[in-house]
DNA sequence: CTGAAAGCGCTTACAG
DNA sequence: CTGAAAGCGCTTACAG
């Protein structure tokens, strides 16, 4: 039934002479190939099943010069937002056959620059990346000069030409302050994120549309910048709270933002949906439950997953021709945090 | 800067060349072998740099016999528990300088095996595998005879001889039934989870043992397995109703679970903590913010995919002997559910 | 329909 | 300290 010696690992060519034929035809065999008559095909997978054969793929990229490994590296896998992008994208490469490589980059750009590096020497078919807030020139370049299929996702990279996967940022920051501007609040704070990633600007954008397309006036101060993390919140909010006249109601960068503005908050006595209305931005499971309930803009992280894995195969099988992006309308979801 | 007809590859071969030293010589230099003088190493980087070479691990690892390939394979990743899980493996394995493969099953035993397979041929150097509720025989069969070191998370399989990380799930359903107990709880439920799996009957095993320590009754009629899903919380939550007498208190398999039946049971205008009592399992970060704040078993995900970690990376530089187990102690968080 | 031989890009003894 | 040559386990033209 098996090799009783396991001294080396059993070999193509092994199975060929176990079964009378040549390493071409064994090799035809393993991949399924029909030019193989019945017969044939049979007398190796029987020889393939005694020895215990098993198929090296690493041999078989080398020789081929392709992986079937498609790379995706994401900032965080604890945010929510993140890891429903990766079930999407890894699920649908999973279909495609592909298999994945992970990596977590945890918002570094060294991290993230070598995390590449490790993947191209892999030889990944592939990549799609989800950038950290702030990328080194060195990376840029690098991906400028990648030959292999890039979609970014989530997340833009200025200078680079690839394919993109992402929700319309501006639009959903612009339907927020929207929301808040009709429920007559002149005083409309944003907090939270990293000024310098795409993100953050691009909703910095839809806010300035909507203060302007209601004749508000933009405040500097209350405008505050932070890690893009539920304790990065908490410290925005306590320096809102320390400003001379704070405002009242505040869009939030995300939802995790929001679960740290509002802890502050509410340890101050301010009831949020009454005293103050808050918005965030992700809609994450933990929204509709949180106490109060959050609005907050509703993005599809799963989709885009599946999308951005989508533009990487038919990149990856030649299918698409120059740059594509993906751009999903986001929806406001009203909750007690704004009623 | 970089060589203009990008036809080919640049290879180890051509930067030798081009830095007028052997292939031996370009090969040491790659990998920072410390008996090649610095002149020398420098003449090779500077070829390396002009030439625009990339390391091919994929060939190297054919050569060596090696991956540095860890594969990762959990049941879904949309589960906080396992994704916190996934953060501790990933962050570690990344630490020991492995790249990871990432598999999900979505508690699928054919998709498992077939993913098993598929990292096998990719020759990992190693396997964590949370395992599915289920596994096929010929899983087992295969896992038995891999000859890569494999660590088992979370979840048991029997009949396999394989190091183990994961929390003491006897211990903890002991810890929440025995709470509810003390408050005077006579008839307590459990609900959720799959009876098939180690994960299922741990628990059970822990809360027969709470029920024989306080002299209750068990009652089978109120012992309701489901998906691990909030869904099948829901379904579960659903069954227990329709029984002729309701118990006073219920454990839940996992948060997830509680949270499914909680909301069942607001929505039949049954107070959770004061009606009913509610225990949770794992201490999901959700758990502390639900409405009304779960009581619940915390167990530490993270710390168990660090230990995962540590124990493949152990086991593949030949560091332990014999079969590890790693079982954290979990701890009871009482919060408003059972106050 | 099938096979002999070259080659993918490295590393590894071995020799000097 | 450095190099020539073999070999890891496949696939790919090419030939018959």
């Amino acid at each position: 039934m098996k090799n009783t010696n396991s001294k080396k690992r059993v070999t193509l060519k092994d199975v060929a002479e176990h079964a009378g034929v040549s390493t071409t035809t064994a090799s035809l065999v393993v991949r399924n190939n029909p030019r193989i008559p019945q017969a044939t095909r049979e007398r190796v997978l029987n020889s393939i099943e005694e020895l215990g054969y098993i198929y090296d793929r690493v041999a078989a990229n080398m020789r081929s010069q392709s992986s079937n490994l498609v790379g995706v590296i994401v900032t965080n896998i604890a945010n929510k937002f993140i890891s429903e992008f990766l079930i999407g994208a890894q699920n649908k490469l999973e279909e495609f056959g592909y298999t994945v490589l992970l990596g977590t980059t945890s918002d570094n750009a060294t991290k993230q620059q070598n995390l590449i590096s490790t993947m191209v020497e892999h030889r990944i078919d592939g990549l799609i990346l989800n950038p950290s807030s702030i990328s080194l020139e060195k990376t840029v370049k690098q991906l400028n000069n990648l030959k292999i299929p890039l979609v970014l996702a989530n997340r833009e990279l200025y200078n680079i030409s690839a394919d993109y996967a992402g929700i319309d940022y501006e639009e959903g920051a612009y339907l927020a302050v929207t929301h808040l501007a009709k429920k007559g609040h002149q005083r409309i704070a944003f907090l939270g994120g990293v000024k310098e990633s795409s993100t953050w600007t691009k909703r910095m954008d839809g806010y300035r549309k909507a203060f302007k397309d209601h004749n508000l006036e933009l405040e500097e101060s209350i405008i505050i910048a932070s890690d893009p993390t539920s304790e990065g919140g908490e410290e925005a909010a306590r320096v809102l709270l320390n400003s001379p006249k704070p405002p009242s109601a505040i869009f939030c960068f995300s939802d995790l933002i929001a679960f740290g503005v509002m802890k502050v908050l509410t340890k101050e006595g301010i009831v949020v949906g009454r005293d103050v209305d808050v918005v965030g931005f992700d809609n994450i499971p933990d929204a509709e439950n949180y106490h109060p309930p959050l609005t907050t803009v509703s993005s599809f992280p799963r989709s885009i997953g599946i999308q951005a894995a989508k533009l990487l195969h038919s990149k990856i099988i030649g299918e698409s021709e120059g740059l594509q992006r993906m751009i999903l309308k986001p929806e406001l979801v009203i909750r007690d945090t704004s009623k």
